[in-house]
DNA sequence: TAGTATAGTTTATATTATAAACTTGTTTAT
DNA sequence: ATAAACAAGTTTATAATATAAACTATACTA
């Protein structure tokens, strides 16, 4: 691609960024909240979580909650600068006629 | 999804996106151009040119260039609605906190 | 006329996303 | 106490996508 930047594959996967849009703009969230807010079967984001995790993005903490697991996500700062530059790449093809 | 709205299928693709931003800022580009400017190879460009006018978001009108095949690309109304409203979901994971 | 280039298309493959099925353990009702 | 339903995930299978490789057809060029 010559006058578009390279979208990071990673992100430009409908349910993963919306994982991450959640947790950019909050301290941490769990498991569960993720799932309620997206919509996404559990499968489907415990996947997604995997690879987010995988790409060093975000943390994410197995613990119990009492006697229930529960997984706590965290972002990274890869994952924020990640997140910034797809956005800043976004726009290069977003902005018509540049 | 729940407060993520769905992303456009057709549009969430790294090269059928830019093919349609330059699309959006022109009144018609052909084949050729359309691959220099994105990069990317003929078979994935005939490829996506082809799933872009399935979707009804371009007219691709094949014909000669003297005596060379010369294939145009246009954007219809349908893709530029569809091109704004991709827009304006993505506004939506893309601004945290909100 | 043999070789290279142009303008694509078709087909095959690798990657991704997604859903379905399963696991492990917990709470609730009987 | 135990069966039934629920919670929180994970694993596996399938469907969809993106991409590259191979191919077709014609034209130009040495």
């Amino acid at each position: 691609m010559t006058m578009f930047p390279k979208l990071d594959p990673i992100l430009h996967s409908e349910l993963r960024l919306a994982v991450m849009s959640i947790l950019i703009g909050v301290d941490e969230a769990d498991f569960t909240y993720l799932k309620k807010q997206t919509g996404a079967t559990s499968g489907n984001l415990s996947v997604q979580i995997d690879k987010l995790m995988a790409a060093g993005y975000i943390t994410v903490e197995k613990g119990f909650k009492g006697k229930v697991p529960h997984t706590t996500c965290k972002i990274t700062t890869a994952g924020q600068e990640a997140f910034n530059k797809y956005v800043e790449s976004l726009k290069e093809y977003l902005s018509a006629s540049k």
